[in-house]
DNA sequence: ACAAAAGTGTTGAACGTACACCCATGT
DNA sequence: ACATGGGTGTACGTTCAACACTTTTGT
């Protein structure tokens, strides 16, 4: 028989809105200790009863201010072991996106994908597997894609969520092929900004 | 602001073990309704401070009859939302693996996994996604390889094993191959068994 | 020597990436 | 007409699956 440990459930959210052509994170500094002070994800311990997306949520109101009609969006999916937070015992986290209004700001600090800091606890690992999970999910998850960018959205920003995530610059003309191939997306006429050639705009096909 | 219905977390564990170059799949009967009496996997209700790993060994235990001694390795990380199991409202689920000794039966009905048969809830789904999960953990994952296949095992048992997970039979020269690119791995020599050419071992290379 | 079991060599298709070139718009 | 921003065509490299062939053993 193996033995384990005792830990308890957290959530651990993942805040993002994309807000002048760049991805950003949100930060709150923490009011209580371990840590108290540094910057931090925002995260709660799960009560009995209640829903993931529920717990994401008063992470996001309570820990960063944001107003709760502000979240467009919630995903969650991942579970991390992560080092004791808690003098009670170590804990089990649910890793969370929460996708927020772009001029929502709350009390919280955002912070653009190339310059995270140093967070506590595991948080950094967190942010770069949930950083890896939204690179993939953004090409398979139509209510995701839809709450980053909006629908429809032009080919340039999805160009800047891929360059913000991946850490590195696509090359354009293959962001436009790759949309191009994914099932839930059409290619629309929209009037034309600024100069140069106008930009295709993807929206959600309907049905999806 | 998104609303959310409240359902409560349950861990849903498939367990599994290599018998007879086969990986087998642990079923039990549901004592309690809803679909009582129907195959499901062994799955309970999240106790307040309990682990992950803790609930999946109860599970074990209780429904499939299984001696906690017997587990060899649980594994965990994925998250479900599953249809209403409970009168009381939805469920989030975290499904697990449970390698358990070849030779241990329990109480629980073992199916191989080109057999599985209709299960309740989503439990189907659960199998299939983490049939694809340990498709690719067995080539990354040197402990959960070591309770599947033993250490060392030769290389017939990876390809029976990848057979049963993919649903068809892979080249047995690529998996070879495919074993020798795999870092954690060495090749050993063993006394040869029954007649044709002598299979290679693999051993989990040492500070692993 | 032959059959059986396992591994090696080689090929070909698929995919992702990069880059040069062409197109559409504003000034 | 030219500069600017976007898209199309195409070539390269890597990865993976398939299959013929060779090697090693038992009888």
């Amino acid at each position: 028989m193996i033995e384990f440990e005792n830990p308890m459930l957290a959530v651990d959210v993942v805040t993002v809105r994309f807000r002048d052509n760049h991805l950003q994170l949100a930060l709150g500094h923490r009011l209580f200790e371990p840590n108290k002070g540094e910057l931090a994800l925002a995260g709660v311990l799960m009560r009995a009863g209640e829903t993931v997306a529920d717990a994401a949520c008063r992470a996001v109101t309570s820990k960063l201010g944001i107003d709760g009609n502000h979240i467009r969006h919630i995903k969650y999916g991942k579970v991390f072991d992560t080092p004791t937070r808690d003098s009670r015992g170590p804990t089990i986290s649910l890793g969370c996106i929460a996708v927020i209004e772009p001029d929502a700001n709350g009390t919280a600090t955002w912070v653009g994908f190339e310059e995270i800091p140093k967070l506590p606890f595991d948080h950094n690992v967190i942010v770069d597997q949930i950083k890896a999970w939204m690179l993939e999910s953004i090409w398979m998850d139509p209510p995701l894609l839809a709450a980053l960018l909006g629908d429809p959205f032009p080919t340039t920003a999805m160009v800047a969520l891929d360059s913000d995530l991946a850490g590195e610059p696509p090359t354009p003309s293959n962001i436009h092929r790759k949309l191009g191939a994914v099932g839930f997306l059409t290619s629309t006429q929209r009037p034309p900004i600024g100069r140069g050639r106008p930009q295709t705009w993807w929206r959600a096909r309907a049905g999806e």
